[in-house]
DNA sequence: GCGATCAGGT
DNA sequence: CACACCTGATCGC
């Protein structure tokens, strides 16, 4: 929750995102969207009566933010008070001062922010600098460096301070799948449900807030069934959101939001009161979306954990996870970074120490020593149990690769769409997901004994697994080193080249064995330039190699028999997420024998080749290039639009993107995506090499 | 009667 | 799995 008190140390005039206390005499509010918590005091009476004698005074937000404040009623007093901004429209706004008349301008900018329908981040400039409010932001790796407007020809804009969104600002939220991933899940559970009969239904179990709504389309789209919710007023205007929702309880998939009723599941009827006609009982299953994370070093399974014989969570995320923060972060390098959200239990004193050094104050001053590679090593070696980073992670997260690399990315954000997880699907047809269908299968709907998981659990077996299945740490130093090595030596090319003023080859020196093995550990199955050449999954992805259900089969199965509720103490590390997949697995081999309700329509998907349609839904997607709108974009609204001219991404198929993108929220490319230039190169491979940053712990 | 705050729930 | 609410109790105005 954001504990950002509403202003900003370099425009005190501005108040954003709270309206009590201070905020009452500032001369321009502004809303970065429209959740609760950031709109405490917005219809206080104070305010409401400060409104009605400064004339001047405005509240600023993007126009579907607008929409949605003016639904309710409650805040229609705002109704005059209200200027909806474009998107990507720098704008100028004056700051008066009633009482002394003075008056200062500041031109604010509206970036998408990938939160919620409407939802932004503020650029301010002006004669304080120019800085930037992240409002909640989920942005993938690399989409930061494809706004446009946060860039001056082909460098970042010099930003003096950023006001963050710091919700998973913390290590153990390392990782979070992206969005294609959880939507992917999302589908395939409730296709392998509903498909099973028209009385087989889906219950998802949203939280009251908007942010869903793309879920909610995409749902609707592939399977052509609106979506059951409570109201739909509000997006009375927006029709890529309105067509796919309804009040009609007759559907198969439904959010609506009532109090839950046991005696109404176990009579077969949905807490909405929806029930079949004709007298034969529905059988609900409920999916509550929830965040799931992965640690930095655990491995990644499923998107979708079953917890009761009829309910499941299911992977979803407003805020970015602790990687793509960093990589947010790290890409604007601002002098200064303020924490909205102080995660829990954790202090201010903590998150600043993490966002420091991303810091462009920070990288200045510190000095770049040359360390013995030989070093590595030992870091590499340091238990790494419950420290924040290993040294891969500093390594390469560290400045000024990161920056490269999300040039990179930039140019080849395509690649994770055709990657697989198709999204929107107006024009996706029958193009099955190229990623692999069987494994999500595997994950998300097989019956899960997962009592038994937790039981099971522990740390050793963590270990166990990460070293049966990913090849044990010693194997990870080895490849460290000689990833250096190769970057040393590419290093000695590159500069040749720059001093010949040559372009380096570029993919050449990020081989895939340095972004494969030792950049950030989440992202292998997104490396640019991979040898694997198809942009298949990863594995790791849904569920991991065959020796994972050995090792799992070996286990002692006959521990728990019975769901009754979900352990507390299960969830409370992701170790359980681990072995629960697993498990999972095991599931999968008992099949439909097992005694909870099993989309039988499963077992096709089981056989279903993972390589097949990859090629042709790449080329689908080629050609659609376009097809992905933004929920947050409706054409009535005319928020932000997707770019309609081709990226130059789309030319080169065979490169792959940076992970976790969100097409969802579409952004604009950025002006130079060009080639690095030789200077920058160089400069970049140079730091690389000496890698020292990472050395000193 | 309204709002702010807190506890507790999902 | 920790977000974004809702409800209800209590207190103050």
């Amino acid at each position: 929750m954001s504990s950002f008190m509403g202003r900003m140390k370099e425009y005190p005039a501005i108040s954003i995102d709270r309206f009590d206390r201070e905020n009452l005499s500032a001369r321009a509010y502004f809303l970065s969207h429209c959740h609760k918590d950031h709109m405490k005091g917005l219809r206080a009476p104070f305010l409401k009566r400060r409104l009605q004698n400064s004339l001047k005074v405005h509240l600023y937000c993007s126009p579907v933010t607008k929409e949605l404040l003016l639904t309710n009623p409650k805040y229609a007093f705002w109704e005059n008070r209200m200027i909806s901004i474009e998107i990507d429209t720098p704008t100028q706004i004056s700051l008066v001062d009633e009482a002394t008349g003075y008056k200062e301008d500041v031109v604010v900018t509206l970036l998408p922010a990938g939160h919620c329908p409407g939802s932004v981040m503020f650029l301010f400039q002006g004669n304080s600098g120019t800085v930037l409010y992240t409002g909640d932001f989920r942005l993938a790796k690399g989409e930061v460096a494809r706004m446009e407007l946060l860039h001056s020809g082909n460098r970042v804009k010099d930003i003096e301070s950023v006001y963050l969104d710091t919700t998973f600002c913390d290590p153990k939220y390392y990782q979070i799948p992206s969005r294609e991933e959880c939507l992917s899940g999302i589908l395939e559970l409730v296709r392998s449900w509903i498909t099973l009969s028209p009385f087989h239904v889906v219950w998802l179990n949203c939280k009251a807030a908007y942010g869903y709504e793309y879920l909610f389309t995409n749902l609707s789209e592939e399977f052509g069934a609106k979506v059951h919710v409570n109201k739909l007023d509000m997006f009375k205007n927006m029709p890529e959101i309105l067509s796919h929702i309804t009040t009609d309880r007759r559907t198969q998939i439904h959010a609506c939001r009532h109090p839950v009723n046991e005696e109404f599941t176990r009579a077969n009827r949905m807490p909405c009161g929806m029930f079949s006609d004709d007298g034969i009982p529905l059988h609900v299953i409920s999916i509550k979306p929830s965040t799931i994370w992965f640690g930095e070093r655990t491995r990644r399974t499923n998107v979708i954990v079953r917890t009761g014989e009829s309910s499941y969570r299911a992977c979803f995320s407003f805020h970015s996870s602790y990687s793509e923060i960093k990589d947010f972060l790290g890409y604007i390098k601002p002098m200064n970074v303020y924490a909205n959200v102080i995660p829990m239990g954790k202090s201010i004193e903590h998150v600043e120490k993490i966002l420091k050094p991303l810091c462009r104050s920070y990288s200045d001053s510190s000095v770049i020593t040359y360390k013995p590679l030989g070093a590595l090593k030992r870091v590499r070696c340091v238990d790494s149990q419950d420290t924040d980073k290993s040294c891969i992670d500093a390594l390469f997260d560290d400045y000024p690769l990161t920056h490269v690399r999300n040039k990179i990315s930039r140019d080849l954000h395509w690649s994770s769409e055709h990657c697989g997880h198709a999204l929107s699907s107006a024009h996706r047809e029958n193009v099955r997901p190229a990623s692999n269908p069987v494994d999500i299968y595997v994950n998300t709907v097989l019956p899960i004994d997962y009592m038994d998981c937790e039981e099971s659990n522990g740390e050793d077996e963590e270990e166990e697994e990460e070293i049966t299945e990913e090849g044990s740490s010693e194997i990870i130093e080895a490849t460290q080193v000689e990833t250096l090595e190769t970057a040393c030596r590419n290093l000695k090319q590159a500069t040749t080249n720059a001093e010949e003023n040559v372009v380096p080859d570029w993919s050449s020196f990020f081989s895939p064995h340095i972004l494969g093995k030792v950049d950030v550990s989440n992202t292998d199955e997104h490396i640019p330039a991979s040898k694997e050449g198809t942009c298949s999954h990863s594995p790791k992805l849904f569920s991991d190699s065959d020796d994972d259900s050995t090792h799992i089969s070996s286990m002692n199965s006959s521990q728990s028999t019975h769901i009754s509720e979900q352990g507390s103490q299960g969830w409370d590390s992701q170790a359980d997420t681990v072995l629960l997949s697993s498990q999972e697995k095991r599931a999968a081999e008992l099949g439909a024998s097992h005694r909870y309700p099993t989309p039988l329509s499963a077992v096709d998907q089981l056989v279903i080749p993972e390589a097949s349609g990859i090629d042709e839904s790449l080329n689908k997607r080629f050609s659609d290039e376009t097809a992905d709108l933004s929920i947050t974009s409706p054409t009535k609204i005319g928020i932000h639009k997707a770019k309609s001219t081709g990226d130059s991404i789309l030319i080169n198929p065979e490169l792959k993107s940076d992970s976790q993108s969100s097409s969802d929220f579409e952004i604009p490319s950025t002006p130079g995506t060009e080639q690095p230039q030789p200077d920058k190169l160089h400069y970049v491979y140079e730091r690389l090499a000496m890698g020292e940053t990472v050395l000193k712990e």
